[in-house]
DNA sequence: CTAACCGAACTGACCAGTCAGTTCAAATAG
DNA sequence: CTATTTGAACTGACTGGTCAGTTCGGTTAG
């Protein structure tokens, strides 16, 4: 039970002034998802996430135009990490379904080391007039877009029943993926990471006539 | 797009009197799982819940303790709702995989019927250090306990994969139920609800073996 | 090499507004 | 007559956001 963010994998540096000020937008990037992972966006104050980063209240307003901001760039930073992870799996399988596992196992990996990012996500995501909303709408469909695209390929290579409408198909696993992760980090660490993925595969499995 | 809560199918008279104070418990209930459900627990103020029940905010405290309290019961209150529309299945079908497929049927209108109380739900899980941590913990076991039962139905009809272990089988049929729902609500609601549920009935596909 | 300089980055006290929670006398309804 | 509701007042803590002033790292002139 690590429970804290990793170093990002290096953005691309911007000029050349920001050495100071990168490294302190990622502090600010930890420290709120972090608290604003367990208690929730409107639950933590500007003050806090200043705190827990060893910053100034100032220098969050500084780097970012106000605290919804601060939260839009959070959630376009976290969905950014993870389409990268789950890209990496890209060609390496010939077998579509292996690639599925594969990226499933990426998908559990990055909700162990991101867990508030996953918690942040999904306690937003299907708040109705979100201040979010049109973010919401834009990073899902990336997502959706990713997981989509493995299940076209376990489509055009198996025989798979047509009957089930792809869109409903694609949040089903989305759904599976993101409560089964958070259900193993929350309630049961005892859950293995390949127990995981085996619940989630059974989706596919019954999506594959045979 | 209705959005609205019904009124409650009757819960069982308490004592003599509640007469009036019945009603303005349910009408709190109504408003503020309607408006937690949107904005979340912390985004919502009690006067605001009093103003939007057409109660005056003394009326809240005095039928609650606190906004903590009112939101415990309302949780309590909303899954005792589920657990009922749930339950209505309970031996109308010979098939377990047929019981299975009402079930997500009543689970799909639950959610048409207070898709404030999934957003509730979803939103206020997986907090961490949550206030109502141990309330949700023993709601959740409630919940899962009832589809628990019907997977165990169709684990002792059909041969399936034993090699899936169940709780976290459990917890991909409750994501994919609420996402797939709350997808439909939010993003999709051109989705039919037989789409819905034949994508969640693809799990269990999965598990049963042929 | 170094001292003066510059603007980006940061600070923290401060403000005006909001919050949950409490109380209570008066009104109302069963 | 009594349980319930009202509505307004009050508190003390906290909120997001602002801003005048300070620090820092790199650049440049001497």
């Amino acid at each position: 039970m690590s429970m804290h963010e990793p170093a990002v994998p290096e953005l691309p540096e911007r000029k050349l002034r920001p050495a100071r000020t990168n490294a302190t937008k990622q502090r600010l990037f930890d420290a709120s998802m972090e608290l604003i992972g367990e208690r929730g966006a409107a639950g933590v104050t500007v003050d806090e996430i200043a705190a827990a980063a060893g910053v100034s209240k100032g220098t969050v307003y500084y780097n970012f135009g106000s605290k919804s901001d601060l939260i839009a760039q959070l959630l376009r930073h976290g969905v950014d990490i993870m389409l990268g992870r789950l890209q990496t799996i890209e060609g390496l399988h010939a077998d579509p379904l292996e690639a599925m596992e594969a990226m499933l196992g990426q998908a559990m990996d990055f909700m162990d080391d991101y867990p508030s990012f996953a918690r942040l996500w999904i306690s937003e995501n299907w708040r109705t007039p979100s201040e979010w909303g049109k973010l919401f709408v834009e990073l899902r469909s990336e997502l959706l877009a990713v997981i989509g695209a493995a299940i076209e390929k376990v489509a055009t290579t198996y025989t798979v029943d047509t009957g089930i409408a792809r869109g409903s198909l694609e949040a089903a696993m989305f759904g599976a993926i993101f409560v089964v992760g958070l259900d193993r980090q929350t309630y049961n660490p005892e859950r293995t990471r390949e127990q995981s993925i085996a619940a989630i595969m059974t989706i596919m499995r019954g999506y594959v006539l045979r």
